[in-house]
RNA sequence: GGGCCCGUAGCUCAGCCAGGAUAGAGCACCGGGCUUUUAACCCGGGGGUCGUGGGUUCAAAUCCCGCCGGGCCCGCCA
């Protein structure tokens, strides 16, 4: 982040713009759910934004809803019945949850939700509002004026011939309401004003008839919207924005609004970098309108916390990243970790920022109670149903830890993400022979135990009978029992969780 | 048809853009300490032909070209 930050400050040297105010921008698209992949592009820019006040520069991240787009399509959880608002702005869509003003605003507020449990502060710009206040309407006009340019460009660059014949700019049909399907056909400087027929679109392979409606939308008002080859170069010049990154899905587009920010608006661009998409399980893109086989973030704050989910998202830029729950205990141990060495204070530095930024620049002041999730999960799976929570717990204060309100909160995560994913996968392992006549008389002493402390340390003297290091034949136990290194005190967790009997059972068929 | 990304230690990743000395970190592993461990702690150690072949250079993980392996995006939708 560090490394990004200085790059872009040197850049606006060069171009010597001011430097009090470096602002940077994500996208987010208010048409369907909300995905990992949503999230990533607002924390991304956001932890470069503190990147950069970090370095002493004035920054803020400008959260940017396209919420003028039209619905393209119905995602599944949506009722069938929002057919009849394809097309239509999300933002004039009421909201199928009847909670929030529109569509858009339901979806957009889902996001910024998620984002605001992570710690991301942003500037939100609503792409309705924007458009209404006549925000971009200087260099709506100044990429209207030249179109055939414009258009020549895109179709250079992308293939897409289409704004060769119309204008880059879709406006909303004051007929139909909807807004792909009318065709921008001129534009007076004087009015300000697009003159349009409602003809129809095809999207997605099907044919949407226009009502046929012919009139005039003004550029200044949320009458019509531009295309997205050439809205983020209006954006870009009017909000100032000097930084924004981009999935490699969008890469022509972007190009495109380059070439019009820098040779139309007279603008140097932002500084870019292009990641990699968000994969699912299956290997493919995430997408907003598949509905609920998408991993949301509110699903991964079920099972995990925030900061495991920034922590995956800043961690590596670089490089495709298949999102699965099966990361989530790798990620929340991870965490862990660098907790340790950030508040020991020795830790390499590379690894206490990647804390700290995960934190957003503003880890706890203590260091946080870190029970270890794999524990959790493990300590779920032999809880009886129904009453997980209060097993654990009691487990927990058992083996000597402190539950604290944070504990229970991870407590209940854990719990949650066994009752979906099931045990943490441990190794598959084979007993070593040095081990095995230890294992035998270890499983004898089991066989026998009914008070715990008794039975640990029959462990540790067994464990010197054979001159073994007592840690090692810890380690065998607890991969024999739990196909885990290491696990809650041996002997406690025998006598009263596993069972005495039951422990012998699984050691003596080790050792057999 | 056009384009992009990845390949560095067993694992997760830095380093590559602006080429320099024995290539780093965490975890795991090995050894030692702590006379019984909270899935702890402390000290030390081993471990990498930097996917591969060539080129440029006094010098290449780093720059250029080819190849192999893994994966993705776009193709007139935004």
């Amino acid at each position: 982040m560090d490394n990004l930050a200085w790059k872009i400050v040197e850049r606006e040297k060069s171009l010597g713009r001011d430097l009090s105010m470096i602002r940077t921008e994500a996208g987010i698209a208010a048409s369907g759910f909300v995905h990992i992949g949503s999230v990533s592009d607002s924390v991304r820019a956001y932890a470069v934004s503190l990147a950069l006040k970090n370095l002493g520069y004035g920054s803020e991240m400008a959260q940017f809803a396209d919420d003028m787009d039209g619905l393209r399509s119905v995602p599944a959880e949506i009722p069938q019945s929002f057919e009849k608002y394809l097309l239509q702005p999300v933002s004039l869509i009421p909201d199928p949850f009847k909670c929030h003003e529109s569509y858009a605003v339901h979806m957009e507020s889902m996001l910024l939700e998620a984002l605001t449990k992570a710690g991301v502060e942003t500037k939100l710009f609503r792409g309705y509002q924007v458009y209404d206040s006549g925000l971009l309407k200087q260099q709506i006009a100044a990429i209207l004026a030249r179109s055939k340019d414009v258009g020549l460009k895109i179709a250079e660059t992308t293939g897409q011939k289409k704004f060769t014949e119309t204008l880059p700019y879709f406006p909303l049909c004051r007929s139909c309401g909807r807004i792909y399907t009318t065709n921008a056909l001129g534009f007076d400087q004087k009015t300000g004003r697009v003159h349009y027929v409602c003809k129809g679109v095809e999207i997605k392979k099907r044919w949407y008839q226009g009502c046929g409606y012919e009139g005039e939308a003004d550029v200044s008002r949320a009458e019509g919207k531009l295309s997205w080859k050439v809205e983020w170069a209006a954006r870009w010049a009017a909000l100032d924005i000097r930084f924004e990154a981009y999935g490699k899905d969008l890469a022509d587009s972007v190009k495109v609004n380059d070439w019009v920010c820098e040779n139309i608006l007279n603008t140097p661009p932002p500084y870019h970098v292009q990641y990699e998409l968000f994969l699912d399980e299956s290997k493919r893109k995430i997408s907003k309108s598949r509905g609920v086989s998408v991993f949301t973030p509110d699903s991964w704050y079920r099972y995990a916390t925030p900061q495991s989910l920034v922590l995956l998202l800043l961690k590596r830029i670089r490089g495709t990243r298949v999102v699965s729950p099966r990361l989530i205990p790798a990620l929340m141990n991870e965490l862990d970790r660098l907790a340790q060495q950030y508040y020991s204070g020795t830790g390499d530095p590379r690894r206490t920022g990647l804390y700290a930024y995960a934190h957003f620049l503003k880890p706890p002041n203590k260091r946080p109670n870190t029970i270890p999730y794999n524990l959790l999960v493990f300590l779920s799976s032999i809880a009886p149903e129904g009453k997980e929570k209060e097993f654990v717990v009691s487990r927990l204060k058992r083996y000597g830890y402190t539950v604290d309100e944070e504990a229970l909160d991870r407590v209940g995560k854990a719990i949650e993400y066994f009752k979906s994913f099931g045990q943490v996968p441990g190794e598959r392992f084979a007993l070593e022979e040095a081990f095995k006549p230890a294992v035998a008389e270890v499983a004898e002493a089991v066989k026998n135990a009914s008070v715990a402390e008794q039975l640990q340390s029959a462990v540790f003297e067994i464990a010197r009978r054979h001159g073994l290091n007592p840690q090692q034949l810890f380690q065998q136990l607890y991969r024999i029992l739990l196909g885990q290194d290491s696990g809650p005190r041996f002997a406690v967790f025998v006598v009263e969780d596993l069972g005495a009997q039951r422990a012998y059972e699984i050691l003596k068929s080790a050792v057999a």
